[in-house]
DNA sequence: GTGAAAGCGCTAACAT
DNA sequence: ATGTTAGCGCTTTCAC
């Protein structure tokens, strides 16, 4: 029924070899048959079977993407620019999403990807566990997390955290405030806020400034998060805030709003991310802003120069910048 | 090097057949050896290798999504919901994203997933050319286009988009707006646009209002467009608009608000899609409010339904609602 | 309940 | 420049 290299070959009267050769543009065939067998091809309707192709050369150039819906919202930045470049190395992208908070389900993704042979893996606003990461060595895919660093021993690029953390801090503080609120996942158990809540309070020490416990909001990274955030500091003596991604900033930033208190002139407010959102909200949000198109790019480039040297753990660093806008 | 059925096959003493019957749970072998069998594949850290598989099974259980990364932000829930019905159904998927506006590239998309043999492919906004549709049929496998319905051959499940126009106009009216925007892609090169437009048209003939060129602006779905349009109409005396997304409603909520003109008191502002973004913005939006979830699931059951019958070209429609915000 | 063997559609030596 | 052939790793009759 589906028309097959043979087919062609037979319609031909030629070897499959040849077929697979000029099909494949391997070169060593006349140019007249090149043209023959690709008008020939091209009439019967023929479509490669990858399934075929990779089984018989072992090939695999594809990789593969796995992300969460999660409430962040740079993903597409990351896999777009992922894309782009992976098409310059004429690498092939799948992607697949997981559930947030679905361990069993992450798992059954990868081991899907694994089945498909992807060469590489790359994580977006997600991680692999300690076990998956097991997996992955053993049936020997290259696992790589973007944006997201994490303490497990797995590939990295993502912006440096704690630096994050200490501007952002720092830039408040030069600013003349003191009393400088914190909203973010758990402290403890998110690696990523660790990192920027290190940065965060070594500013505050570096300017002498002595950490209140009210200070700190522990949620998520949702707008969710910012608008509950944002009342809870309705009961205290802020006077800024650092949200820790655009969602909750935003959430900040219209709580704020709805309880009557003035941004930036009752509270400063600075988010951490900067994208779009930043410049679509009224006032706009001032932000630390990561580089996701880098990088997608980095992350690409990585992969293919570690694609000889497997499993070595390399973690990239990628420069961020603040943006003042109107929230500060 | 990588492990393999056979590998598994002679570690138990048993035939790679018996090995392939437990791996894949088809009966037919004693509880003994299946426990067994499993214990070993997985010491040995074995991945089924899904190309030979396949390609031995002539099977192919996975349906292939098409998205763009456009400027609307609903992809997220249909594909969500597209996944969790596949998940049902024992399914697998895999994404890919074209860029907008990059023919070749889609062209070159859609190749990839026929040669692995997806059994369906969803297109969401964004669609098949023609070409691209004879490909598909070609090569035997069943387009289906989500929430960007199209006057092509394909299936399509979406929202009546005649009558999302037809009922927001009708709504403003029914408020006491009479001169009613419309901010949009092209009317005549975008079909979904005509369908709304003709909704429109026509709720303002029912009540005898008479439509002025300068009421409509084409631009597309974006922000940008919102915010554009929103300036366009500080030259105008309309009272009221409607925003054809999420996004460019966004746009002409923050234009207005640039300008100075108060939302909803000098205009109305009704927005179509009701994602998420409408309860985030101040004022909150207004909107006809798709039901995406439920294309996505509807949309993996008519491609499961159709499987027996490729090829029939079906039209899906799923019900919306009218949710009142803040900016009517 | 289990095994032998014939492919699935393609690629990659190795010949010619 | 082209053909022959032996697999790639798995599934699936068909025997037993």
């Amino acid at each position: 029924m589906k028309v097959k290299i043979s087919d062609i070959a037979k319609a031909a009267d030629i070897s499959t070899a040849s077929v697979s050769r000029v099909l494949n543009h391997q070169g060593g065939y006349s140019q007249a048959t090149a043209e023959r067998i690709t008008k020939i091809a091209d009439e019967m309707g023929y479509f490669k079977n990858r399934s075929a192709s990779d089984l018989a050369s072992r090939s695999n150039n594809t990789i593969g993407i796995i992300y969460t819906d999660f409430e962040t919202n740079f993903n597409d930045l990351i896999i777009r620019n992922t894309m782009l470049e992976a098409k310059q190395h004429h690498l092939d992208v799948i992607l697949m999403i997981a559930q947030q908070n679905d361990p069993a389900g992450l798992t059954k993704i990868i081991r899907d990807m694994i089945e498909r042979r992807v060469f590489a893996l790359q994580f977006i606003s997600t991680h692999p566990s300690p076990q998956m990461i097991e997996m992955l060595n053993r049936a020997n895919v290259f696992p790589q997390v973007i944006g997201d660093a994490t303490n497990h021993t797995v590939s990295s690029v993502s912006s440096d955290d704690y630096e994050i953390g200490y501007q952002a801090t720092s830039y408040l503080i030069n600013h003349g405030h003191q009393r400088i609120g914190f909203v973010s996942p758990s402290v403890t158990r998110d690696y990523v806020t660790r990192l920027r809540f290190s940065g965060y309070q070594r500013a505050l020490d570096d300017h002498h400034l002595h950490f209140k416990a009210d200070w700190l909001v522990e949620e998520n990274y949702s707008y969710q998060a910012g608008l509950k955030a944002a009342n809870h500091y309705q009961q205290t003596d802020i006077d800024a805030v650092i949200g820790v991604s655009d969602e909750v900033s935003w959430g900040l930033l219209n709580g704020f709003y709805d309880a009557g208190c003035k941004v930036p002139d009752q509270v400063a407010l600075i988010s951490v991310d900067g994208t779009q959102l930043c410049e679509q909200t009224r006032p706009q949000l001032s932000s630390v802003t990561q580089d996701f198109a880098s990088m997608g790019k980095t992350a690409v480039r990585q992969l293919i120069d570690n694609r000889a040297t497997p499993h070595q753990v390399t973690t990239l660093t990628v420069p961020f910048k603040i943006d003042a806008r109107q929230t500060t």
